[in-house]
DNA sequence: TCAATTAGGTTTGCAACACAAACTTGTATG
DNA sequence: CATACAAGTTTGTGTTGCAAACCTAATTGA
């Protein structure tokens, strides 16, 4: 009857989960990131299978949060934006990760 | 460089995950009613944490979704509010929790 | 006896969010 | 040049998660 077993005291921590990468659309961003050397706007698009708005607007925060660096140049005068994992972006994705199977491992 | 092999494939999928389960707070709701033989209002609202109003709103939400059942009766004049899984609402939780290791373990 | 308090929830109000449509800026093409 | 296309960004909108305020009924106390 108690909740007070480690079982138990696992799940409650799931309202302290980082709600940045919980978000499926940037978990998902996240994971191709840490997948891959180095990706563009246009490959991001494509493996999301997000629209350009929504895409952009996930990486602002991402970028807001110090998870993902955006590095635009150009490439024959075509623009193309780089995006890259941070280091502090790779932990926070290990973290949640880590956390979320212990979490769900013991329910 | 492909993402089409098999870890890969699987992370996609990420996006049509269940976002009723999904939410932490309704997660915790679940797991705790899964956990226990019987819960009323006041024991969720210790387990979880959350704010009366919020736990209302988010069993609202579970009940309308038939995942949980909600039945008020009175114990010495006084109101309890009692939850209960329902199959359907276990189902749910059941495939979400196996989905979302699959795709977390395959990062 | 009847105001004030407490208990158990629900409803309302609001800021934040996810998403797509519309817009912007710049390049190629007819 | 104007028309279309490419690569993103900004704007607009409906939805959500959350807590404050509210509601209803029972209890307390003066």
């Amino acid at each position: 009857m108690s909740l007070d077993n480690k079982k138990d005291k696992g799940i409650q921590s799931v309202i302290q989960i980082d709600r940045l990468v919980h978000e499926p659309a940037r978990m998902l961003i996240m994971a191709i990131l840490l997948s891959v050397e180095n990706a563009d706007f246009l490959f991001l698009l494509k493996q999301t299978g997000l629209t350009r708005g929504n895409l952009s607007s996930h990486l602002s925060k991402l970028e807001t949060a110090g998870y993902v660096s955006i590095t635009k140049e150009f490439v024959d005068k075509i623009p193309r934006t780089l995006l890259t994992a941070t280091d502090g972006g790779s932990d926070a994705f290990e973290n949640y990760r880590r956390r979320m199977i212990g979490i769900l491992e013991n329910c």
